[in-house]
RNA sequence: GUGGGUAUAGCUCAGUUGGUUAGAGCGCCAGAUUGUGGCUCUGGAGGCCGUCGGUUCGACUCCGACUACCCACCCCA
């Protein structure tokens, strides 16, 4: 037997309910928030990578799903969506249009990962892109936004921290004053820390070994070293958000892996689902339309884990939708009856109503049975009396109740069967 | 990439110091009930006991390796 690669995850038909039941919200949101919907590649040059996400980066250094096609061009599976977003941004003069352009997307993506609770090979994002703004109102919108749908999911308990990573100019400030502090406290770094000291002082912070955690503890903070204007940027945001009636915390310490971020860094967190707690994460992204295309281009987005929101959602007892059954199951007697029912079929269909039939030619006592199984809401049986007649019981199956119909006269079995939802 | 746990029927799991035909519940199929599901009863199908190797007269059981899954580190959504 071929088993499905590691990491990815199949979901059945006894859970895809779910996924349209939270896709749709999502998309409602996006809806009344304005944001139009991207469909982007699967797969890029890994150059687009390389150089939007980073490529010191540890998901472009090694967690990339990267192959070469038949003309030996280097692809990637993305591994996220912003920096395809970006490119096709870019490509199309999307900028010479109406700004602020505000996309979304539900895609999944790919990284070469060690699997575990809440972390899949291939997992499903939704995310969302707000490009041309600068400005903080732009960034308490876009945090609206995920709030907006974790508000209409009913889901509670997540935690939102916000951070600034400042602008380029300050951001060089404060790895300068990392590097001297963590210099002077270089004996008690680990290995990797202090590789970090080097190339990237400011991952230091986020480690979890105890004894760089104790000594990060009383490291610069960035928020000492913005400039005024990114101070006052996210002032201005944190107003904005406040005046949104959303709760954070400011939180120094998140860092954030994706080399394009700048400013605002924002994360909901979610204590319900063990160590991948992060259910949502962006952050504002200036340089990176710079980067890809040659353009400034300001810009900002977020992507929620789509695994980790029904994770959550299923870890609170939450709604997750439901299974739409089918409104009525024919069941048919014999080959002659089976072809009617068909026919039957085929008008209550094309009337609106979803309609099963046997394939199987089975006993009418099986057929019952399946029509239960698959929660079919009504059954009508064909046989020999019913042809003859035109006339039949129809049944519903919580009740019991029978009614007799008119087969010839569609309008009015819809009827009954519109009217009893 | 590094740890820890687990691996028996479609699913959830039992399986006694190693002992010959490997079990239960649920699900599936059929019958009891020649044209009506759910409840009940009866019967049936379905297993290289994860894979390979070792110990032994004998391995689902003990040992080793591998693989997969789960969890954690790391990283991120």
């Amino acid at each position: 037997m071929i088993k499905m690669p590691r990491g990815t995850k199949d979901i059945l038909p006894d859970e895809s309910y779910k996924w349209q039941y939270v896709e749709d919200v999502i998309k409602g949101v996006c809806r009344d928030f304005n944001f139009k919907e991207i469909r982007f590649p699967t797969f890029e040059h890994t150059e687009l990578f390389q150089r939007g996400v980073g490529d010191t980066t540890d998901v472009v250094q090694k967690e990339m799903y990267t192959f070469s096609d038949k003309d030996n061009r280097s692809l990637t599976l993305r591994p996220e969506g912003t920096a395809g977003v970006m490119r096709s941004f870019v490509e199309h003069g999307l900028y010479g249009g109406a700004l602020p352009l505000k996309l979304f997307y539900l895609i999944s993506c790919f990284r070469y990962e060690k699997p575990q609770a809440g972390r899949l090979r291939e997992f499903h994002q939704f995310g969302v892109e707000l490009l041309g703004s600068p400005s903080p109102a732009s960034d308490a919108e876009v945090i609206s936004l995920a709030n907006a749908i974790f508000t209409r999911l009913g889901v509670r308990d997540l935690h939102l921290i916000i951070n600034s990573l400042g602008c380029r100019d300050c951001r060089k400030e404060h790895s300068k004053a990392l590097k001297a502090y963590f210099t002077a406290h270089k004996d008690g770094l680990c290995d990797t820390c202090r590789e970090r000291l080097e190339k990237n002082p400011m991952r230091i912070i986020d480690c979890k070994n105890e004894s760089c955690k104790e000594i990060a503890k009383d490291a610069p903070s960035i928020l000492d070293y913005i400039c005024g204007e990114c101070s006052d940027h996210f002032e201005e945001t944190k107003r904005h958000l406040t005046a949104a009636g959303i709760d954070f915390t400011v939180d120094p310490t998140i860092v954030r892996g994706l080399d394009y971020y700048s400013k605002t860094v924002f994360e909901f967190v979610s204590g319900d689902i063990g160590a991948q707690s992060t259910v949502c994460g962006g952050g504002r992204y200036d340089y990176l339309a710079r980067e890809l295309g040659d353009i400034d281009c300001a810009g900002l987005g977020f992507a929620m884990g789509l695994e980790r929101l029904l994770l959550v959602m299923e870890a609170q007892g939450l709604y997750v939708g439901e299974d739409r059954p089918c409104d009525v199951y024919i069941a048919s007697m014999g080959s002659e009856a089976s072809v009617y029912a068909s026919g039957l079929a085929a008008k209550m269909r094309a009337a609106g109503i979803s309609a099963e039939t046997d394939l199987m030619k089975k006993s009418l006592k099986a057929q019952m049975k399946y029509a239960d199984r698959q929660g079919a809401r009504f059954s009508v049986v064909i046989g020999e009396s019913e042809m003859e007649t035109g006339r039949a019981q129809l049944k519903n199956m919580a009740t019991g109740e029978k009614t007799d119909i008119d087969l010839n006269d569609v309008t009015a079995v819809s009827a009954v069967i519109k009217e009893a939802k």
